[in-house]
DNA sequence: ATGGCTAGGCCCCCTAGA
């Protein structure tokens, strides 16, 4: 079974190379992030027509998440976080997704930005952080596969960037921010790609100026976090890099994990099939 | 990054992103 995260920045905008990547990558789950439209804004049927069944949790001109699934899932409803009746940005979005005899459950975020730090948007960040650390402790309590996957807008470590010295003092890159990383993961949850390859110089993000594409100036801020009945079943993760030279791309790239013993849909194909 | 792109909005200049 393949989960993908993909912050496409504007599913209107990035629709043709969405379904081109679908359909070379043939995902089983994807989570995207900042959609940036209304619920009814959304191209469903074009996706749907690739085989895939659309759950939306958007808003307008900002934010918005979606999930994608080949297999029936059952979607949390309302979409968004726990923890804050009063917050208005959508940026959470969870599902049970069926997946041979047993269930996955995926939850898709896109974790703010928080930049200008010290202020009021660094608070929300924080806060929002607080509030996926709570609902995260009260999904683990489940024991089932939990993949929490997106953009949470943090650098983990140095070597999560091709210049850690440009960010210093940057709401993804700030000794709170880490700290509220390292809770989260203290709860029992694997970063699933740290958990296959401990090198460095692997991004998800590269800005679009200053030529950072070009100069490999990127940052991993784009994760899978796995509960231990996920973690147990992990096989391999891959950094879909090449969508970022794409024509007209996201400024982010997808990144996949295969689950094994989890019932992969007859369409789908190994993560080591798609690497030949 | 002192912000060099990119996207959305009601839109010819602003906000936001990371």
């Amino acid at each position: 079974m393949l989960i993908a995260t993909w912050n496409v920045n504007s599913i209107k905008s990035r629709l043709d190379l969405v379904t081109r990547w679908l359909e070379e990558a043939r995902p089983d789950v994807v989570c995207l992030q900042e959609i940036k439209c209304v619920d009814e804004a959304f191209p469903r049927a074009e996706i749907e027509a690739l085989g895939y069944n659309v759950a939306v949790h958007g808003q307008k001109t900002y934010n918005g998440v979606a999930l994608l699934s080949r297999a029936p899932m059952e979607v949390e409803s309302p979409g968004g976080l726990p923890g804050d009746e009063s917050d208005e940005q959508a940026r959470y979005i969870e599902a049970a997704v069926s997946a041979g005899d047993g269930v996955v459950r995926v939850g898709g975020l896109y974790l703010p930005n928080g930049n200008p730090a010290p202020g009021p948007k660094y608070d929300y960040k924080l806060g929002w952080m607080d509030r996926l650390h709570a609902h995260a402790s009260a999904r683990l309590k489940l024991e089932e596969p939990f993949i929490l996957a997106g953009d949470y807008n943090v650098i983990p470590e140095p070597r999560d960037a091709r210049r850690p010295e440009n960010w210093v003092g940057d709401a993804l890159f700030l000794p709170e921010t880490h700290g509220a990383w390292r809770r989260l993961l203290a709860l029992g949850f694997t970063d699933a790609l740290r958990a296959t390859d401990e090198g460095g110089d692997i991004y998800t993000f590269w800005d679009y100026q200053a030529g950072a594409w070009q100069k490999n100036n990127g940052i991993r801020i784009d994760h899978l976090l796995l509960s231990p009945q996920a973690a147990d079943r992990l096989v391999a993760v891959r950094v879909d890099k090449h969508v970022r030279s794409w024509e007209r791309p996201s400024d982010h790239v997808p990144v996949v994990i295969e689950l094994a013993g989890v019932e992969r849909s007859a369409q789908s194909r190994s993560l080591f099939q798609a690497a030949t």
